[in-house]
DNA sequence: AACGGTTCTTAAGATAGCTTAAGATTTTTA
DNA sequence: TAAAAATCTTAAGCTATCTTAAGAACCGTT
């Protein structure tokens, strides 16, 4: 399917559009082609548009001060991925956002968003909705970072993103799961 | 200060409202006292409002399997206090939400707000907002769950909930930040 | 087919954070 | 104001997870 289709479809899973409506949104998304291992937003940048997935996986993440990576998310086809921070305040984004895949990115610049959103008010609660999926989803994340032991976590996200442990290095999933890689190794062996 | 004044007030500093749109929001929610104690949503009933805490301080936790309680949430004035998942998808609430002092509580049902919405379209963007910086918000504290130290996470809330720390438990402080009563205690000790 | 890079595994020793249990302190209630 | 309840501290021993280091397996490229 061609990538504004799919993210039209996306779309209509929450909001209802009329013809002109539609194009009025799709007109206001740019394509963009990644290759694999390439950056679509570098640390210290200020992000300034809202990325939805149409092919492909990536990764958002951050360096510490020990220069040591920290995966915050993965995104798959259907997925947005930003570093919102650094969108919503305008401020200098923390975290890289990189294609583990070739991807294709539709993404919309905030002032164009601005004018959707007075343009086309569904799109106003789309986005309310996004947020609202997007804060359940992460509060039970950090439910699960804090209460639960590394395997549960793991078994946890196993189930959840079925699709992405394959496609995505193991190292990447014990730095997203708030592991070392080499604990997540002797932890996949235990449960055989 | 009056309840409903300082919802609106907290209202104003996000989005501006007409004089007739001011009176049609408050007229929406409506007033509530609490005992110390009290709680305001068990876990198994369906969250049906959304609430804004104009005095005093409440929790929101869920009980593991083991019986044991883990601190979701603090909010005191100016706050919103929910159990969000169950209120956005109408399902039974996993987690409790109790006054930990006597406080005041302005509420409005999902169907007025959804009304509201439509009746006053900057509510919809009043909570776009609020759902966004909800988020940005619980991410740093995902990442902060993630990759530091109890020590470090101690620190922070500290500065970050300066208010807060004078006023509940230390050991519900504890296990809000996902450590034992003892370990906070012993790391207490330490900074000294 | 072989090389360099990337990813995964294994294992030993170190440490952060947990458990348990008991006593000390503070707050609430009678 | 004394008793009861709630909260906080201390300390010893234990466990999960990390660190380091090395080698094995699996790429993708020439």
């Amino acid at each position: 399917m061609e990538p504004k289709e799919l993210l039209l479809k996306h779309l209509l899973e929450t909001i209802t559009l009329g013809p002109n409506d539609e194009n009025c949104v799709l007109d206001s998304f740019t394509e963009l082609k990644l290759q694999k291992k390439e950056v679509l937003l570098f640390a210290g940048d200020v992000s300034s548009h809202m990325r939805f997935i149409a092919k492909g996986c990536l990764r958002a993440y951050y360096m510490d001060e020990a220069a040591k990576e920290h995966v915050v998310q993965f995104g798959v086809e259907g997925w947005w991925v930003n570093d919102l921070y650094s969108y919503l305040t305008q401020t200098p984004a923390k975290q890289f956002v990189q294609a583990l895949e070739p991807s294709i990115i539709l993404q919309i610049h905030r002032d164009a968003l601005r004018d959707l959103y007075n343009k086309v008010p569904a799109m106003e609660r789309f986005y309310r909705l996004k947020f609202e999926n997007a804060y359940v989803a992460l509060q039970d994340r950090t439910i699960n970072a804090m209460s639960k032991s590394a395997e549960e976590r793991y078994l946890e996200f196993r189930t959840k993103y079925r699709g992405i442990e394959q496609r995505v290095p193991q190292y990447m999933i014990a730095s997203y799961l708030g592991m070392t890689p080499e604990f997540l190794s002797a932890l996949r062996k235990n449960l055989r």
